[in-house]
DNA sequence: CATATCTTGCACACAGGTGTGCAAGATCGA
DNA sequence: TCGATCTTGCACACCTGTGTGCAAGATATG
């Protein structure tokens, strides 16, 4: 009862399958309703050759999303900090590094059905900004409103700052800074006290990773 | 040369518009992509009565949206404060109040492309959170960023809320109270210096208007 | 009541999209 | 080279939605 797998996959369709995907990036990012259509051309295949790849249009987005979604996910576990601020911070500027080519699908995404799909990848950030907000509490922070609220604001804030750098194009060094200083904002600190936090930090800005 | 106006309109045809108005209010704010036939159907009428009222869906959405916008404008012009950050506050507490049940509607109108079309009625707002900004700025708050920056992280931070609020629904007062707090955090205050600013300004939240 | 006005229900054209079947051709790979 | 594997192009069914034309019926209103 040998598995019947007649064969390996030919190379050009595997290669094929990562083009699609990867035009998939390229141009949601820009019409983040794009067809399959205009897909499968932006990978030079036609429309029907992509049913050979994903059963449905959803399958390959989905993919696409969840692919992204463990990056970011395991970008951020090579970031901790111990002040919860600073975490704050990390995360922020880790994250924007990670989603910052992909903005426009990332809003969509974010905001539509796949949302679920991509939230377990995704739970561990909500995790460590709770975490980060209670213990910031416990330290003299915030206890007007709670973790799990504070946490809700600096994704939002997040996401503003993404919504906004679609309107008008943000330097990738300015989109981490307004990030930065909005999560910190959202956490409770004031805009003096988040100043000095990035002025004791001065790495958490620069380019290396 | 009279105008040829045969007649004034019938009074059960604008009953009829109006109530078109209404499920369209009710509906999208359920489902913020309804079709016409579900919105007729919410006014008791057919699908096809529909363009004798409006020439096309999109006009329908387009003037409940300046309406909408319109109310809002109207509103803030009845609250002004002169402490920026008491105006920042002031500005949340209003438009969270008329805009608090048509949540969804908001949301999706504000992210597609109907927001220019409200956005001449609703860039008083803008304005006045710019000018907030800078003189805020010049009395001590925030000058890492730009007025107009700080104005866009306000209006997102408020969006943050009503985006939370759909997720988790809020009390009217809660909601008050957050879109209020994330505001004054992205104009750079502590979460104890807005704290006090409420304290300060107990009717801020209260019920009356 | 008589009539202009409104509503209805149907059919239709149209647009844009997804997913499938199938035959013919291109291309890898052993 | 030769066969298995992929791709293509076409046709097709299907879906959901908008907007229009038209005849027939309902209803306000002078």
């Amino acid at each position: 009862m040998t598995a019947d797998r007649p064969r390996a996959p030919r190379r050009d369709a595997t290669e094929n399958r990562e083009a699609l995907l990867e035009a998939a990036r390229r141009i949601l990012n820009e019409d983040p309703e794009a067809s399959l259509d205009a897909i499968a051309a932006g990978a030079g295949l036609s429309r029907r050759a992509v049913y050979g790849h994903f059963p449905s249009r959803n399958t390959l987005v989905a993919e696409l999303a969840e692919r992204g979604a463990a990056r970011v996910a395991a970008a951020i576990e090579r970031a901790t900090a111990e002040d919860p601020a600073l975490d704050v911070a990390l995360l922020g500027r880790v994250v924007w590094d990670e989603v910052e080519h992909v903005r426009a699908m990332t809003s969509t995404i974010v905001h539509g059905p796949l949302r679920e799909r991509i939230g377990a990848a995704l739970g561990p950030i909500h995790g460590r900004l709770v975490a980060d907000a209670r213990r910031a509490g416990e330290q003299g922070g915030r206890t007007d409103l709670s973790p799990e609220t504070v946490a809700r604001l600096i994704e939002g804030a997040a996401f503003t700052v993404l919504d906004e750098s679609l309107r008008s194009p943000l330097s990738r060094r300015d989109g981490r800074r307004l990030v930065v200083l909005a999560g910190l904002g959202a956490l409770g600190l004031s805009w003096r006290e988040a100043g000095e936090l990035l002025d004791r930090n001065a790495a958490l800005l620069m380019e290396d990773r």
